[in-house]
DNA sequence: ACCGGTGCAAAGTCAGCTGT
DNA sequence: ACAGCTGACTTTGCACCGGT
C-alpha cells in the first residue's frame, strides 16, 4: 500500500485492540515485547510499515490522554489523529473490563517511597505548548456509566501524594545543600503534614538567597502530559504569591520519577477546566 | 560457580519531513 | 493544516569472557 492511503476502520480497530492489550499489561506492571505486538499487528494490516504502525500508537496515546485515560509510556502522544480513531478508542474502552480493572488498580495502588536518585537527573523542562493540542475539544457531556475518572481517583491516592511530597522534600534539601546552604536545607518543611493542606502548597522551601519558595507537588504514575487537579486554594495562593510559588509536576513516579516546574501563577501555564461545582441553596 | 565488564544486536523512541 | 511516514538515534538485554 502506498504512503498516504488512509487507514480502514478494520485496520484502526486492530491497532487499537493491540494497543489496549499492551496498556493493560503495562498498567499491571507486566512485561511485554512491543515489537512482538507490533509485528503481530502488522500481519493483520494492509502492508503498513513499522514506522507508520508506531505512529498510530502515538496517536492512540494522544486520544487516551484527551479522554483522561493513562497511556503507554514510550508512545509519545501525537495529536494529529483522524476522528475515526477517537470513536474506535471510545467504543473499545467502553466494552473493555480488562483495561478498566488494570487502570483502577494502577491508580489505587499504594506508592512506595522512592529515594532521590544520585545518578540520574530528575529535572526536565516543562512541556512546550506546541506539544499539546492548543484548542481542546469542546466539553461534550458523556453520560456513559462505565466511564471512570481515573485521574480523580489517582488524585485521591494519598499514599502516592505523600510519596511525591517526600520526594520533593528530599530534592529541595539536596538542592540547597549542593548550593552550600546547609542551614536552609535543614529548614525545608513539609507544611502539608505539619500544618494541614489548607495553605495551597505542600512544601516550604527556600531560594539560595533565603527567600521563601512555596511548592505545590502534583504526582502521577503516568506520563508527563497527564492533566492534574488543582484546588481553588492552590490557584488563589499561586496568584497571591506568584513570585514565590512553584508547582512541581512529578510524573512517571513508579519507575523513574521525573519532574518539571511551573513557576508563578498556575493560570499562566494551564488551561483550567471547571469540573465540579459547589451548589448552595438559593437564599 | 559466580561476579562484573564489554560489546553488539534487538528493541524502543522521536524529531521532523512528505504528500494531499 | 492534516494525516502519515521515514530513518536516525538511544536504550536495553544478553551472550561471552576473564578474573576470583
Amino acid at each position: 500500500m502506498a504512503r498516504g492511503d488512509s487507514w480502514s476502520r478494520a485496520e484502526v480497530e486492530a491497532c487499537v485492540a493491540s494497543y489496549l492489550t499492551m496498556l493493560a499489561l503495562d498498567l499491571n506492571g507486566q512485561r511485554y515485547n512491543k515489537t512482538e505486538y507490533a509485528e503481530a499487528l502488522m500481519r493483520k494490516l494492509d502492508d503498513r510499515s513499522r514506522g507508520s504502525v508506531e505512529f498510530k500508537h502515538c496517536n492512540i496515546s494522544a486520544v487516551l490522554l484527551e479522554l483522561g485515560y493513562p497511556s503507554i509510556n514510550g508512545y509519545k502522544p501525537r495529536f494529529n489523529y483522524q476522528l475515526e480513531l477517537l470513536s474506535v478508542v471510545e467504543s473499545q474502552l467502553a466494552g473493555n473490563p480488562v483495561v478498566d480493572a488494570a487502570a483502577q488498580a494502577a491508580v489505587e495502588r499504594p506508592a512506595i517511597e522512592i529515594p532521590v536518585s544520585e545518578s540520574h537527573d530528575v529535572w526536565v523542562v516543562a512541556p512546550k505548548p506546541g506539544n499539546v493540542r492548543e484548542k481542546a475539544a469542546e466539553y461534550a457531556p458523556n453520560f456513559l456509566p462505565v466511564r471512570r475518572d481515573y485521574l480523580a481517583r489517582e488524585a485521591r491516592n494519598r499514599s502516592l501524594g505523600r510519596a511525591g511530597e517526600l520526594f520533593v522534600l528530599d530534592l529541595e534539601a539536596r538542592r540547597l545543600h549542593a548550593e552550600g546552604k546547609k542551614l536552609l536545607s535543614e529548614r525545608v518543611e513539609h507544611v502539608a503534614a505539619s500544618k494541614g493542606d489548607g495553605l495551597g502548597y505542600d512544601v516550604l522551601s527556600y531560594e539560595s538567597d533565603g527567600r521563601e519558595r512555596l511548592i505545590e507537588v502534583k504526582t502521577t504514575a503516568f506520563g508527563e502530559l497527564t492533566p492534574f487537579y488543582v484546588s481553588r486554594n492552590e490557584i488563589a495562593r499561586s496568584n497571591a504569591d506568584a513570585d514565590k510559588y512553584r508547582l512541581y509536576r512529578l510524573f512517571d513516579f513508579r519507575e523513574k520519577p521525573k519532574v518539571f516546574q511551573l513557576p508563578g501563577s498556575i493560570e499562566a501555564h494551564c488551561r483550567l477546566d471547571p469540573v465540579t461545582y459547589l451548589a448552595r441553596f438559593n437564599s
